[in-house]
DNA sequence: GATATTCATTGACTTATGTCAAAAGCGCGT
DNA sequence: ACGCGCTTTTGACATAAGTCAATGAATATC
């Protein structure tokens, strides 16, 4: 359907021409997932992108004993699956929507032409997949030099800073996701909750809602200056 | 100096004219560093990036104590601090050289330049990145699934591959270095290889030579359907 | 509105791995 | 060959975080 309106919107697009826009969405196909529904999964053949329209989507690793660690969490506008378009071979992690969700996928073949013809968009795809290395090494320093405290609490400071330092946050994921996303365990985020709460660094309702109470401490904590008792 | 009978090796010049080889030549700048030396540090500009002529570079992150996480160690005609280029802002990581090491450096501008009028360029570059996103997912995967027993086997099985299967191995890395590329320390990885020849894995002369006895045996360690004792 | 189902919390326990310290092996230069 | 440093190994110990299990709270289902 009318992918045509979506796509100036989309950053990977910026700077493009309308005609190129046009010529990117007569190659494009739509498709909606439902909750919890596979979108590829690690090993599959890469034949294309996707970029979120509208919903979520987690890209994850998986253990053979069925442990999860998402590498991220998408939302609209944000591209994902493309390291086998440009680097072959199969996908390198599973992805599944988080909720209801609406994305357009990009045939690898056209897209590699569109790329070839158009310096800009070339660019703009290295500053995304820059972006993400960026990313991946901030992970990487989280799981193997941080603590489950320090990682919680700078993933609390990030919702915070993405609110513009509101210090009233609600919590867009599950606390299971959220462990995930942290590479540890459900059980691990509610005790270091709990210890947060009784140093009266946040108050939590129990449910998503977190106030942030101490800002510094909690950047102290991420920063690894300071331990929870 | 003569960069030029250099350029045309380098994986990410693959497929340009010899014109655009001598262009790319005319824009770099060869550095030598010195074991140790540090080539740029995380949080500096980035103006530019690198590819390793000779010699051999770790690139990793640093924890506020001192423990380091190696993401990546890279030799002859490998290029890296590349994210500051597309994605704006700093180096996300530390460099440094870990022997004498020659190096060519482009300059920021005139490589986006050269990109721009390069599609074949743009794609080796969109390649090297989409390798290295492939590569830090499974260093994520590695330190948030699985134990330090199975990311050394994986290891090991890595340098046996890269040999065709060889079995007789020599570590290019010294102990203190190959436990900050596992994210763990050298104490671990000692007692790990002890039991592992305990087991009959391997045999090793406590040195840099490892003989694989039972590479199915480490496969399953790898993998983590088998535990150590 | 009552019950089923999922999700969050808490407790008791286990375990992998880090810390600290000491000893042992090896390379190196005088 | 000898002693000085560096890396590796080994030991005793500390601790963060995982496992397993039970309870409680919240949400959905009929």
């Amino acid at each position: 359907m009318d992918a045509i309106k979506h796509i100036p919107t989309i950053p990977l697009f910026q700077g493009l021409t309308p005609e190129h826009h046009a010529h990117v969405a007569s190659i494009v196909v739509e498709k909606v997932y439902r909750r919890n529904q596979v979108i590829f999964s690690e090993g599959d053949e890469g034949n294309g992108f996707y970029v979120v329209i509208s919903g979520r989507v987690k890209v994850f690793k998986l253990s053979p004993d069925g442990k999860e660690q998402i590498l991220h969490i998408l939302g609209a506008g944000e591209p994902f699956g493309e390291v086998p378009v440009f680097a072959g071979e199969r996908f390198p992690a599973h992805a599944e929507a988080l909720e209801e969700t609406r994305v357009i996928f990009f045939p690898r073949a056209s897209f590699a032409d569109l790329i070839k013809k158009n310096p800009s968009l070339a660019m703009n795809m290295l500053a995304v997949l820059s972006r993400r290395l960026r990313r991946f090494s901030a992970l990487i320093e989280d799981l193997s030099l941080k603590e489950v405290p320090g990682r919680l609490s700078a993933y609390l400071l990030y919702l915070s800073d993405k609110k513009n330092r509101e210090t009233s946050l609600t919590l867009d994921i599950s606390k299971a996701q959220l462990a995930s996303l942290l590479g540890t365990i459900p059980e691990t985020i509610s005790r270091i909750l709990t210890r947060m709460s009784a140093e009266e660094l946040i108050e939590s309702d129990g449910h998503r809602n977190i106030k942030i109470l101490d800002r510094p401490g909690l950047e102290e904590l991420a920063s690894g200056e300071r331990k929870l008792l």
